[in-house]
RNA sequence: GGGCGCGUAGCUCAGCGGGAGAGCACUCGCUUCACACGCGAGGGGUCGCUGGUUCAAUCCCAGCCGCGCCCA
């Protein structure tokens, strides 16, 4: 016998365990079925989970568990990524405990560290990922900076280089003036700041009293100034261009330039230009053949190249000295507040600086060219829509991404460089020297390139290669492209768009056929949770109060798409209580000797109540997986929940009761039968979204099945339709409810037990009232049912049922004038749906325009509602 | 400044051209032999505002107001 309440923690670690022994969560590269891939969002090696892991590795698993029912060979491939930053951040945080850095190390002995560290600390999101039910297939797991992974960075890397399509550069990059690294344009976070602008007058040379006014928000910049730009149509300074000013404090004669960067409307309309240290004045300084002057050190100091005075002083420091310079020179014109956004670094959060440094490039744009088309000609399609025109807004005004990064932690770049600087880029140092003595002419020494890659650049070889590229394995020719790729919006440019560039480059071939892009997981008031504001939800905590499922049921309920989830404890509570439901109906079942039998044939069954259930329950299958396969998970649980609870538990098992009572043996069987058919249909249809106690149930109800539940079958019954089954249970359903509620509003006692009268009745309602009649007494506690020609006068609660009026014989209880308004009230609204219907039907433009069958529907309903209407004035007539 | 999304019952949210829905909360009743993490019955909404398209608009279009996010 089932225990009274579902205890969660008994089954979780057991019942994962038996899966995960059982290797349940495999994928079977030598089975014919065919295949479904999900390639998991390697979460970060220092990561624990959080609410948006939950969000996403549940409906992942949801999805994997679904496919895997239905009988598909599924891949759910899982692994962590090495966080070039983040990592090296932790470990270094943990050698200044000892008072140690990096560098005390060596590079090669921090790396190792760093490695000690991963086998150590680096599992926990992976135990995390257990305890939330994840079926991924864990002997396959895999981890970014693996021997078979690098092999893959290495060979990428230079394959780029040699297509061309990976090159070093000097240009601007964002400097993280802490970290001591170039950062990816997307690792800098823009933020709004109260700035103010500075307007400084430059003299004009050999123009004695004549200056060029021009703004900056970082006065301190302008020690590297080459030029001030001014717009080509600005007739202000059109005598200008070609002339030249003198920079103050360094003296430097700079020219003024005409370029359309200047905005004539913005400030003075001329604009200082500092090519080394603005993206924006880079471009310009290209254009114009500006010097390019770099005046910072890689802390953003003050560097050799400005002044005596300024060398090694902070950036902020200078920026203040400068504007005490300027203004007792008597060039300060004005200071202005000025509301602007300032980049921080993510990691580091100090602010970044546009820095002038050697870094290797990806051409991106010559990249993103593929996966354009494939999302233009929907090879590969984002759900829901509209993310594909983020993604097109970003892939088209692509920049080169920078990909090295001045870190230990990460793959090192394969390039090699000779003693004139001249680069070999070779999958290894043998190959370079090779290709250094074909060059020189003879062995020289090469020195390797410092720096490693950004760590999204081997995450963008994830879908290939965790399947063993460049190796020619079957899994790769199994499960690539991936199926669906699931994540958040945040990372589509940081990790999305990039498989697709690499997927397509060296795949030839979308990594994936679709992109669902899940919202954000907020707290209960609509704030996106962080460290910070101490809003933090640890699903773990949930999990462990209300069990894995009932936090799995609300994230899958809540997933509705395009729409944030602000998670709150009540939703999981109700379905930890939904989770309850489900057990003590299955005891219910259990204690009535409802058993599972392979034999049931569902299509065989003779009575209305169960070929009603049968057949609702096969349309609850239908829907849910419609709603999983279209990602619509809302709408999958919602119909999961609806059938469960309202129609299986609240009438089903209801009408059963009097059923497994009563004295048709054969009608008890076969009702037994079908409730365990019934229940069974729901332990598989509620597996994917409730793994635990559907799995638990399912092994303790029946002595033995084929399989575990994780592998059963996902039913597929089209066919079991029962129309004119279903119209008679619901007007089973509207007679009962219509009964409760005219006797809990006449306030007749519960335990009470009544006789009805049924006036009026059709054939077909005398045949049903025969058939249900045990049930209708059972559960709207009736005694007695009489066919009557003629209502008594008076003494009664009347109800209306399609042509069939019910009459209570209530004269100890009734109060006439309650009864009397309640009919009235039900006149009334009859009245007004009338209203409204005969207004409709009145318009000759309805009747002549809308389809024939909205017409009639509307006849029809306004002639039920009249019928209806004139049999509540009847009633009301009756009783005076 | 550009773009995207969202304003539906007290709260959280589904629905999205033809009869306003769910969960929670609330009210009333119930020791009904699976379940009080329960059972039964209720109350509650000019579907942000203003126009337009349509026979018909919560739903489509435009503008406005409010909120949020992304990008500059």
């Amino acid at each position: 016998m089932l225990d009274k309440t579902y205890d969660a923690h008994a089954v979780e670690e057991k019942r994962y365990r038996m899966w995960e022994d059982a290797g349940a969560f495999r994928c079977d590269p030598k089975s014919s079925a065919s295949p479904y891939t999900i390639m998991m969002p390697p979460p970060n090696v220092t990561g624990s989970l959080h609410m948006g892991h939950a969000l996403t590795f549940t409906l992942q698993d949801v999805l994997i568990r679904y496919f895997r029912m239905t009988g598909r060979d599924t891949l759910w491939q899982p692994g962590t990524d090495h966080a070039g930053i983040a990592t090296q951040m932790v470990v270094e945080r943990n050698l200044a405990a000892e008072g140690k850095t990096r560098h005390d190390l060596g590079r090669e002995a921090f790396v190792d560290t760093v490695w000690e560290w991963k086998a150590h600390s680096g599992g926990t999101i992976q135990n995390q990922l257990r305890r939330l039910g994840s079926s991924p297939d864990w002997p396959r797991e895999r981890f970014t900076m693996d021997d078979g992974l690098s092999r893959a960075v290495v060979k990428v890397f230079v394959q780029l280089h040699k297509q061309g399509l990976m090159y070093r550069d000097k240009r601007l990059v964002n400097w993280d003036p802490k970290l001591h690294t170039a950062i990816s344009d997307l690792e800098v976070e823009q933020r709004p700041t109260d700035g103010q602008m500075w307007y400084f007058r430059y003299p004009v040379q050999g123009e004695p009293d004549r200056f060029v006014v021009v703004g900056t928000t970082r006065p301190e910049t302008m020690l590297g100034d080459t030029g001030v730009a001014v717009h080509p149509e600005d007739e202000r300074y059109t005598d200008l261009v070609g002339k030249t000013v003198i920079l103050p404090i360094v003296d430097r004669p700079i020219p003024v330039v005409a370029d359309e960067y200047a905005d004539p409307e913005k400030g003075s309309g001329a604009v200082k230009i500092t090519p080394a240290h603005d993206f924006n004045d880079f471009e310009v300084g290209r254009r114009c053949g500006l010097e390019m002057i770099n005046v910072l050190d890689r802390d953003a100091r003050l560097n050799e190249n400005a002044p005596a005075e300024f060398q090694g002083m902070d950036r902020f420091d200078a920026r203040a000295r400068i504007v005490e310079r300027m203004e007792a020179l008597g060039l300060l014109e004005k200071i202005e507040p000025n509301p602007m956004t300032v980049p921080y670094g993510d990691r580091s959060g100090v602010v970044i600086e546009p820095w002038l440094t050697d870094q290797w490039f990806v051409d991106a744009a010559e990249l993103a060219k593929a996966p354009i088309k494939a999302v233009e000609e929907g090879r590969t399609r984002f759900v829901p829509a509209h993310w594909s025109n983020v993604f097109f807004e970003w892939m088209r005004n692509i920049q080169p991404w920078c990909v090295s990064r001045q870190i230990w932690w990460g793959h090192r770049i394969p390039a090699w460089y000779g003693p004139d600087g001249t680069i070999f880029v070779e999958e290894t140092e043998a190959e370079a020297q090779a290709a250094a003595r074909t060059h020189y002419g003879a062995d020289v020494a090469l020195e390797r390139d410092a720096d490693v890659l950004d760590t999204w650049f081997s995450s963008a070889l994830w879908p290939f290669s965790t399947l063993g590229w460049p190796d020619e394995t079957p899994e790769l020719a199994r499960y690539y492209p991936g199926n669906v790729l699931v994540t958040g919006f945040d990372i589509i440019f940081f990790w999305v768009a990039r498989m697709m560039m690499f997927g397509h480059h060296f795949m030839g071939d979308v990594p994936f056929r679709d992109v669902y892009i899940h919202a954000l997981v907020r707290d209960e008031k609509g704030q996106k949770m962080s460290k910070s504001k101490g809003n933090v939800i640890d699903p773990l905590d949930l999990s462990e109060q209300y069990g894995t499922d009932a936090l799995r049921f609300t994230l899958t309920a809540m997933a509705a798409q395009g729409r944030d989830i602000k998670m709150s404890e009540s939703r999981v509570q109700g379905y930890r209580n939904f989770a309850t439901k489900l057990w003590n109906a299955a005891r219910f079942c259990q204690m009535n000797g409802c058993a599972a039998s392979p034999d049931f044939d569902p299509a065989g069954v003779t009575s209305t109540l169960n070929r009603w259930i049968v057949a609702r329950a096969a349309a609850t299958a239908g829907t849910v997986g419609a709603a999983i396969e279209a990602y619509r998970f809302n709408e999958a649980a919602q119909a999961l929940y609806q059938f469960t609870w309202n129609t299986f538990c609240d009438w089903f098992l209801e009408f059963a009761k009097p059923v497994f009572n009563g004295d048709d043996a054969a009608a008890a069987a076969e009702t037994r039968a079908t409730a365990a058919w019934v229940l069974d249909l729901i332990l598989v249809t509620l597996h994917p979204v409730m793994p635990y106690v559907t799995e638990e149930l399912w092994q303790s109800l029946a002595e033995t099945r084929d399989t575990p539940l994780i592998r059963a079958r996902w039913p597929d019954r089209p066919g079991l339709v029962a129309p004119d089954a279903e119209a008679e249970m619901d007007w089973l359903v509207g007679l009962i409810t219509a009964l409760r509620s005219v006797r809990a509003e006449m306030n007749v006692p519960p335990a009470a037990r009544l006789a009805i009268l049924v006036k009026d009745a059709s054939d077909t309602t005398r045949a049903r009232l025969a058939t249900h009649r045990d049930l209708v007494g059972t559960l709207a506690r009736v005694d007695a049912i009489d066919h009557v020609t003629e209502a008594p006068a008076s003494g009664s609660a009347q109800i209306v049922v399609d042509e069939a009026t019910v009459i209570l014989p209530l004269a100890d209880v009734i109060d006439l004038d309650a009864e009397r308004a309640r009919l009235s009230r039900d006149v009334a609204k009859q009245d007004g749906e009338i209203a409204k219907l005969a207004k409709k039907l009145a318009n000759e433009g309805f009747l002549a325009k809308a389809p024939a069958e909205v017409v009639a529907e509307n006849r029809e309903r306004l002639a039920d509602l009249e019928a209806t209407r004139d049999r509540l004035k009847e009633a009301l007539a009756r009783i005076g």
